[in-house]
Order: C-alpha cells, then structure tokens, then sequence
DNA sequence: GCAGCCGATGCAATATAGTTGCATTATGAT
DNA sequence: ATCATAATGCAACTATATTGCATCGGCTGC
C-alpha cells in the first residue's frame, strides 16, 4: 500500500515514541492492500513475535487519535483499520464483501461525492465521510473451479 | 418517519406473518426519527410489553434480509436499524456523532454521489453504497446552558 | 374437538470484539 | 544507579450478538 512511508519516522514525527510493537501495528496494516482488523493485525504480528491483543488495541486506539490511521466500519462486526489519508494517500472509499468478509480498497476516482449542500446546512462539525459499498467480490461470484 | 406506512401491509405484503412482535419492532423504527440499535429497539418494546432480545434480533435479521429494513454501522459498535429506501423513502445518508453516539438522518439532497465509474470498472456485485458523516452533532458542540 | 405440525418465541449458554484495572517491564533523564 | 514515566502484559469484565434447544400458539385434516 505505501512504499514511500517511513513507519518509524510517521511516528516520531507525529511526537510519538517509535517502539517496536507500533512500527510493528504500522507496518502490517501499511503494507496491506486492503484494511485489516484489529484480530488479523494480532495473529499478524504473533507469527514472528510476542504481543498482547490489549496492546495492538491500545496502539491502534493511539494511531487513529493521531491521524495515523483510520477506522473503517464494516458490514460486519469488527472494524478495520488502514493508512488514514495524506499526502501520499488520498482518502477512497472501501468495497466489503457481504459473503467472504473481505475489506478492499476502490480508486479514489471510481465515484464522485460533493457534500458542499451539507456542508452550507449542517449545524454540527463534520469530521470525516466515510463511503462503504457493499456488495459480492469477484472471487465470490465466480463459480469454484475445481 | 413514516406516516403513510402500514406497518402490517409491510409485512403482509412480504409474505411475513404480522406478528405482534414484528410490528412492534417495525412501528418502533418506522416512528423514529433517527435509526434505532438493537438495544433502543428491545427497551423501546419492553416499556410497555414483553419482549426477548433473542426475538429482537431475530425480527431485526428477518427484516432486512426482507428488505424492510437497513442495518447501518455507526463508528461504534452496535449496529443501528432504519427503514429501507423504498417508495416514501428516499436512501439518504446518516450523520454520526462521535460524542454523544447518536445516529440522524441527512436529507437526500445533502449531498450528489455518481458512482457510476466504479459500476462500469467493478468486476463484483453491488448491493448498496453506505455514506456515513462522522463529527460532533449541534447540542454536543453547544456549552452546556445552566 | 383434537392430534399433529410448524413457525414464532423464550431462555440459557456461548461467541466475539473490545475495554478496564492493575501489575510489571522498559526507557530516558538526571 | 535512581527515579519518573511510558509501554506492555495479564486477567477479568462489558457490550453486542448468536446458537441450541425447549415451549408456546395457531392452523390443518380428520
């Protein structure tokens, strides 16, 4: 998902500390193509190294608070988290497949969106919009091939 | 939400047997202004009848398999449950706040979505594309009048 | 009427995702 | 080295949702 992205320094340069299980959380999610949920980030790290789900909670609690990530919701039960958008990352929206789970990610440009309407009426604070299509993948559709 | 709806017709006319308790969970989303969870629908119900939260979620599960409803994920965790988009209802998207974990409804004209590059590019299926506003709703941003 | 069936409901137990409190370990400053 | 603080681990817990199985209630055929 991002060669460009130094994990350590995202960290450091957001004045967080760069331990081990943080570039860890920063790295398996940067280097997924599609986001992942707080489970796969933990059975990810587990196997090569020794890390609690209460940890990979907290960092990733940490990283989204600091617009490191971003916290997606899914059609089912556990949210997913991937690389919040910047300047390398434009912000896009997510495609979940209804039947496998699977979380992907869409081109920015696969849909245009204009909220200025909201955004002249609205009386609260908008933070963020977040676009989920769900729907069945590619895979699933195909019929299995033996 | 909706006054020309007949909550029995709906059910009736999905060939769903209109139970008491279907209609109860049916008129207790129907008559609110903003999507309900599961919890605001038993408690709801449990005010004046008795009702198992089994049976809730059961109903909750029967009806947007059905169509009759819509299951929106909020950035919390539990689910919340509207009315589908059909003839009086218009899909539209919903507003999130992230203080108070309420859920509204924007009006459908808040903002223009064209997706159609993603339906000419997507090798999947699409079901429905969920637009959901994250921020801070007016009555938590006001200081608190005494 | 009533025997039998089936869908709807209830209840208890269990599953899943995430959180909290507190103890322990690691890190950096002096 | 000592101390303060931040990070991590562990166990228990909460909230949300699901499963398995028992029971209830209404309808059908007789």
């Amino acid at each position: 998902m991002c060669k460009e992205c130094n994990y350590y320094t995202i960290l450091t340069s957001s004045g967080l500390e760069p331990t081990e299980n943080r570039v860890r959380v920063l790295e398996i999610i940067g280097n997924s193509s599609y986001p992942l949920s707080a489970m796969e980030v933990l059975s990810g790290i587990k196997k090569t190294h020794n890390i609690n789900k209460v940890t990979v909670y907290r960092i990733l609690d940490l990283l989204v608070e600091n617009s490191i990530l971003e916290r997606l919701s899914t059609g089912g039960r556990a949210a997913h988290f991937g690389l919040a958008p910047n300047e390398n990352h434009v912000r896009h929206p997510h495609f979940y497949c209804t039947r496998c789970g699977r979380m992907d990610c869409l081109k920015p440009e696969s849909m245009t969106v204009n909220i200025s309407p909201l955004e002249h009426s609205f009386s609260g604070a908008i933070d963020r919009v977040e676009i989920r299509v769900d729907g069945i993948c590619k895979d699933c559709l195909e019929p299995v091939s033996s």
